[in-house]
RNA sequence: GCCCCCGUUGUGUAGUGGCCUAGCACGCCGCCCUCUCAAGGCGGUAGCGCCGGUUCGAAUCCGGUCGGGGGUACCA
């Protein structure tokens, strides 16, 4: 057993994403490091909303996040329908916690109230920055008198509640970079709670971390240079008592990239999950790749299955490096994982988006099952992604009265000598016998390959046009042969001059 | 400006002092196969940011430098 667990049984890691626009593929690849954390370690995955900011979050995020989660497969142990011991797990829902915490905060002097405007912080760091100081807060209202604060109270203005730093260096070793120290004139007092009392992710997120007992923090890199404000914070909250008084242990997982050097963002198409889902992308085939944004499983290989990673995956072994976004290497990595798909599991998974594309209905006839069961194994290999069933097996399933060509195919090779090759075509097919692929093929190749010396790929071309519409197909004779004779005579027989 | 992180072919990675004339995969190019498109087979392309140092020996250790990214919010 060289891959036993490297953590207890005790681990508790989260993923806690704020429910503000369509989830993106960093969004994923952070809750799949944490999964396959937890998983590997036998520990338990926390999922947890961090809906804080009513003037971002949605519900419709809210609810494409958790259908994005249900898609990829990541099962929680705790969080939103599930419930736990500690929830609720939507933040939103705690509000009275963070009041109760921050008052006590407030009580042991860990955080202080706070008056300066906006300006005349704005200001302060504007001379310090001009002085060669480090910007930042400055601790103005560290220690109030009695009489200034009713004067500012005076003049109405509204207090936020900032924490009180601690004037000393302080070091943490990150699970993926190592040993990281932040001196005390770097890392100001920050604003745990807002002057209309609204919390903030400051003060939320850890306090939950300790409520939640989490012991991993496994996230984005954009968070690392918060990490001494909350180890300073967990301080405070051990000293009032909220939570069990350790601190987890910090991971910062890479960034993702897009091109050229700039993070994905949500707003890039290339980086919003559900349009992956909607093309057709395996969720083994996505998770699969996003696993290689900062980690291997071997040297030498690099498709494997989520219980594979799970199995192997160390967050000892994560790279630091930020990755780009590679989607053709995405799209080979899915491609290999629809191949590795059983016969009738492929064919079932097409099925939604044939439906959706009008060719199927709600219930498959027999027919339709048997002819998708018989087509599969033809387009399983030349398809990236789900979605190009579509236009691989439309000419199938449509109805005779809607099918059309593609009219640049056409153009191409249903000129006149390819009208005339369809003609030759359908009447050496019109004289078959049986209706077999080996049949289809040596009636084709006699007539048009022997009978007029042309070129197979001359010869097939203007076929292959004027059955299924299109240029690139499954196989001709085997589509021939799923067609069937009928309508396969009569498409070639529809053909202009055929 | 200051703080922090990062730096191996186009992209993702392997590499933790000699096994590295740097491996694998995707991409790209060429060839084979071939009814289209794929798949498959074979071959090719291209990299340790730079400069010093330590060492018999450095992609690997140290220093510097340059470059990229992030933070410096009453966003997360």
């Amino acid at each position: 057993m060289t891959d036993a667990p490297t953590e207890s049984a005790t681990v508790r890691v989260r993923f806690c994403p704020s429910p503000t626009g369509s989830p993106h593929v960093g969004l994923a690849r952070t809750a799949l490091f944490n999964w396959a954390f937890a998983r590997h370690n036998g520990g338990t995955f926390v999922f947890r909303i961090e809906d804080t900011d009513p003037s971002r979050d949605t519900q419709e995020s809210y609810d494409t996040i958790l259908e994005v989660m249900r898609w990829l497969g990541f099962d929680w142990d705790e969080g939103p329908e599930v419930g736990g011991p500690y929830g609720p797990y939507r933040q939103s829902e705690r509000y009275d916690v963070y009041r109760d915490v921050t008052a006590k905060l407030l009580d042991a002097g860990r955080a202080y109230h706070c008056y300066c405007t906006t300006e005349e912080l704005e200001e302060r760091n504007e001379k310090a920055r001009a002085e060669g100081r480090a910007p930042g807060y400055d601790g103005h209202c560290r220690a109030l008198t009695p009489e200034q604060v009713s004067s500012y109270e005076a003049e109405g203005r509204k207090p936020v509640v900032r924490f009180r730093m601690p004037d000393r260096p302080i070091t943490f070793t990150d699970l993926v970079r190592g040993e990281i120290t932040f001196q005390p004139e770097n890392v100001p007092d920050f604003v745990l709670v807002r002057g209309n009392g609204h919390p903030l992710y400051t003060l939320v997120n850890p306090v939950d971390d300790a409520l939640m007992g989490i012991t991993h923090v496994l996230r984005g890199e954009d968070l690392l240079s918060s990490t001494p404000r909350q180890i300073a914070f967990y301080d405070a909250l051990a000293e009032i008592g909220v939570g069990n008084g350790t601190l987890p242990k910090f991971g910062h997982l890479p960034y993702v990239m897009g091109q050229g050097n700039k993070k994905l963002s949500k707003r890039d198409p290339e980086s919003n999950l559900l349009a992956y889902r909607d093309r057709g992308f395996l969720p083994e085939g996505l998770l699969n790749y996003l696993a290689l944004l900062g980690w291997a499983i071997a040297e030498d290989r690099d498709i494997f299955s989520m219980e594979e990673m799970v199995e192997a995956f160390k967050i000892e072994r994560v790279n630091p490096n930020p990755a780009r976004f590679d989607l053709k290497k995405c799209e080979a990595i899915n491609a290999t994982h629809l191949r590795e798909l059983a016969a009738e599991d492929f064919a079932a998974r097409m099925v939604p988006f044939l439906h959706r594309a009008g060719l199927l209905g709600d219930e498959l006839t027999e027919p339709q099952r048997d002819l998708l069961a018989a087509a599969a194994p033809l387009v399983q290999e030349r398809i990236t992604t789900l979605g190009e069933s579509v236009e691989m097996l439309g000419f199938l399933f449509v109805d005779e009265e809607h099918f059309d060509r593609d009219p640049a195919d056409v153009e191409k090779l249903l000129d006149e000598s390819g009208r005339e090759v369809v003609k030759v075509a359908h009447d050496a097919l019109s004289e078959l016998g049986s209706w077999t692929t080996p049949d289809i093929e040596e009636a084709l190749r006699v007539s048009l390959v022997d009978g007029m010396g042309l070129k197979p790929r001359k010869a097939f071309g203007p076929v292959r046009v004027a059955v299924t519409g299109r240029r690139v197909s499954p196989p001709l004779f085997e589509s021939l042969e799923l067609l069937g004779r009928e309508r396969s005579l009569s498409r070639l027989a529809s053909v202009d001059g055929a």
